[in-house]
DNA sequence: ATGAAAGCGCTAACAC
DNA sequence: GTGTTAGCGCTTTCAT
């Protein structure tokens, strides 16, 4: 019987080359390519280089499929957001790109936007799929519910964390930064301090205003004025900003709870006819140079660290897919990064 | 010898249902199984609601890496961006994933970061789980060099068109963006128009500036001054705006090729005494909330539709694989977000 | 309408 | 060292 095979190997357009394929051309058994391949077994380096050579010509490229009905793993984690892909997940699942793929893990990616419908849709699909493991990622500091119908595959919840305190969790540093905010406006001698800041619902605005009135405190200081809570918007951010000088005078720097509000409190202290930094010194938080860079002066602010949230959630995935399984809240640390609103030198 | 498999079909907790496992708890046979739950072939209503029962009791979910090693296809594509998710790819992403999602089909998530090693490594990486096709999306208008070694794969590019026409690109309609804003101006009955925008090696920015001028033309009139090419920072905006102002005191209105230029031209104008809209009317480009709600007045600004280039690229993309591909570069609509830099009364 | 058997591409045990 | 065999979980003829 004629060989239909061609000496090329090919056959045909999409037609693609197994280990067969491999194994006839370099005239050995497809499990001697199989270990030729991967490393294992003891192969002379002859046939090796054989075997190379004739996948090399084949374009041959293993199934990963195959290779993972078979093994335990796939090699794959399902990356659920809930945010849509605002600002503060896009980073977080960008260092979990990072950190997954230097483990030759691929992400697949799922937006739920906050649908718990979707959520679980999207867990079914994974499953189905084969996932190693999920990251849950959100939009806030406030925990959400852990993730259902994962049976015992490993979840690491980032940015937003699992309200049931056993599950891990790698989050942000929230407390912190507002210390880090108030040390630093203290050590340029800042004593009339002000906070303007988001949302009265959300656990971000109140553990920034306790790190910032730890700092505070320990300075011997403390808040002018209350706590301005609203929305996360510019808007706010003059409005607030507005009411607290004409209230208060005697204010001599603001920390703000986001880039945006102080985007807002520049604006409104321009109006005002203050001069940045040196009647009244500004801190935002978030550090998103877009707005930090463009701001007159540029803006003083606390970097949450958000990509090292996600890289740091996908090592504890990969810890936990490895037998190793991580417990509780894990905080990634923030740092302050000085620009010309509190330091005119800068 | 004992059946060592207990009733209840749980095999210890890592051990998932198969379709073995549920065919011998509704005493089929496994191909049966598979004909039931896929609703192929022709199962009495009986068994199949028998099957069904089992399943869900084993709560068994089908292994999807093993149907695909069979099927000729994965339902999974990869997206690779070379923006590392900057404001611009990631509603692209986002618009992919949407329609990609309901079409049953999961994305690979691959950041290259810019870096073609990288981007080839994601290639193969994509090519061994055997995605049944590429996105590839950027950061600009401007063209890139085909995705390399995909073979036979459809790979759909959007946002950033590939170098080879005939390959299937999805793009915004940068021409239109700048008639659009003119058309709007002239309407306002402004006839001093400047325009500010981003690099000179942009082909946005020669795009946006060319359906500017048609606009003013179509209205007998001319820009005012040379555009001004600069960065896409709030700086060039503050700084191209005064410039344009002193030279041309009677501009009445101003083009910005982003929203950031915008915002810095806002800034600008107020600074030199200028009101907005009624001295001059601005527009930006890319209608990015944040920037455009939060500035004061409110920015009027051209919406790209970057989310719907990423739908329409999935759907080009799931055409392409069911055989039916397309070709070449396909623009998505822009459209004018009104507010009150430009209306007064919005 | 259902079962038996073969096979997708790959890997791992066990021969030789 | 290398080939043979069996099997991963599923689908799909082909019998019955």
């Amino acid at each position: 019987m004629a060989d239909t095979t061609p000496t090329t190997g090919h056959r045909g357009p999409d037609h693609r080359a197994t280990v067969r394929d491999v194994a006839r051309r370099a005239g050995v058994s497809p499990g001697t390519v199989s270990k030729a391949l991967n490393g294992t077994g003891q192969i002379s380096s002859a046939t090796r280089e054989r075997i190379r050579s004739a996948a090399a010509e084949l374009d041959f490229r293993p199934n990963a499929l195959a290779r993972s009905v078979f093994g335990r793993r796939s090699f794959t984690v399902g990356v659920i957001t809930t945010d849509s892909f605002e600002r503060f997940s896009v980073p977080v699942m960008l260092g979990a790109e990072d950190a997954l793929g230097a483990g030759r893990m691929s992400v697949f990616l799922c937006d739920s936007r906050g649908d718990p419908i979707r959520e679980r849709h999207y867990v079914e699909v994974l499953l189905e799929r084969r996932v190693d493991g999920f990251i849950v990622t959100g939009r806030s500091s406030n925990q959400r519910p852990p993730l259902a119908g994962t049976g015992d595959l490993p979840v690491v919840y980032a940015l937003t964390p699992s309200a049931d305190q056993q599950d891990c969790s790698v989050v942000v540093d929230d407390r912190t930064s507002g210390t880090l905010a108030g040390e630093h406006l203290l050590r340029l001698g800042r004593r009339q301090i002000a906070h303007v800041t988001g949302p009265d619902d959300f656990d971000a605005v109140h553990q920034r205003l306790a790190g910032l009135r730890t700092a505070l405190q320990a300075g011997d200081a403390t808040l002018v004025g209350a706590p301005m809570f609203g929305g996360w918007t510019e808007a706010w951010g003059r409005q607030a900003t507005q009411i607290l000088l004409r209230a208060h005078p005697e204010i001599d720097a603001v920390h703000y709870g986001s880039d945006l509000l102080a985007r807002g409190g520049i604006d409104a202290l321009r109006d005002l006819g203050r001069r940045i930094p040196e009647d009244v010194a500004i801190t935002g938080t978030d550090n998103w140079e877009l707005l930090t860079e463009g701001a007159r002066p540029p803006l003083t602010s606390v970097d949450m660290g958000l990509a090292e949230v996600g890289r740091t959630a996908a090592h504890r995935l990969l810890d936990a897919i490895d037998g190793r399984p991580h417990a509780g809240r894990e905080q990634v640390g923030c740092h302050l990064v000085v620009r010309a609103s509190t330091d005119g030198t800068a």
